[in-house]
DNA sequence: ACTCTTATTAGCATTTTTGCTAATTAGCAA
DNA sequence: TTGCTAATTAGCAAAAATGCTAATAAGAGT
C-alpha cells in the first residue's frame, strides 16, 4: 500500500535510515547508534519501514540484518513522476515494448 | 525544506490533488469539489501544498488557480533515488559536464 | 453600501504519531 | 538453567495532524 510507504518517509529519521543503508544492509544496533533517539524509539521506526516494506531483515544469530527494498523505493519515485508527467517505465514483464 | 514535502505527500487526499493538477492548474474550488472532505478541509490541505511549495497559487478576479511545482516534484524523486544509489542529476547551473 | 461567490482562517474535538522507560522475547554460550 | 547481548513490545504522556462548523476576508457586480 502506497499510504503506507509515504507515510512512513514522512519522519527525517526514517529517510535518514533509509539513506544509512545506501551502503548496504546494515545492523539494527549500528542504525540505532547513529540517532539521538533511543533504541527502542529506532527500533519503531524501523517496523514502520519495515511495515511499509521499504526494508526486508534477516536474522544472523543474535541480531537482524537490514537492507532497502529497492523497487518499492523505485515504485514511489515513479508515482511522484508521474505527477509531473514524467513517463517512468514500470517493466512488470514488459513483453512487447516496441511495438512500433 | 524537504521535511515539508515528505510531510505533504502524507497524506492521501493531497497526493491525489498533485494528480488532479497533471493535467494542468485548477482553481481551488474546482478542486474541493473532487473530495467528499469539506471545503475548509480541503483548502488546508492545499495550503500545506502550498507551504511545502509542492504548489504555487495565482490569483485569479475572485478565485484562485493552483498549479503544481514541477521542480520540487522532481528533486524529491531524486532524493528517494539516492537512496537506492541511483545517479540522479540535479543540473543547477551544471557548467562544466564532460571534465572526463 | 450591499450581496453573492470563492476561498481562507479560527477554534475545537478526535485521532494519530512520537518518544520515553520498563518489561519482554530471542538467540547464544557457559 | 543461568547469564549476557540484541532487539522488540507494552504502556503511557506529550505533541502533531485531521476534520468539522462558524466566522472572516477578498473580489466582482449591483
Amino acid at each position: 500500500m502506497q499510504n503506507k510507504v509515504f507515510k512512513a518517509l514522512a519522519h527525517p529519521d526514517r529517510r535518514k535510515v533509509l539513506d544509512l543503508l545506501r551502503s548496504g544492509p546494515k545492523l539494527a544496533g549500528d542504525l540505532a547508534a547513529e540517532f539521538d533517539s533511543s533504541w527502542p524509539t529506532m527500533s519503531r521506526h524501523i517496523s514502520i519501514l519495515k511495515d511499509a516494506d521499504l526494508l526486508s531483515a534477516e536474522r544472523q544469530g543474535n541480531q537482524i540484518l537490514y537492507r532497502i527494498n529497492t523497487s518499492v523505493v523505485e515504485d514511489t519515485a515513479s508515482t511522484l513522476l508521474t505527477f509531473i508527467g514524467v513517463a517512468h517505465n514500470d517493466d512488470k514483464d514488459d513483453k512487447k515494448e516496441a511495438a512500433e
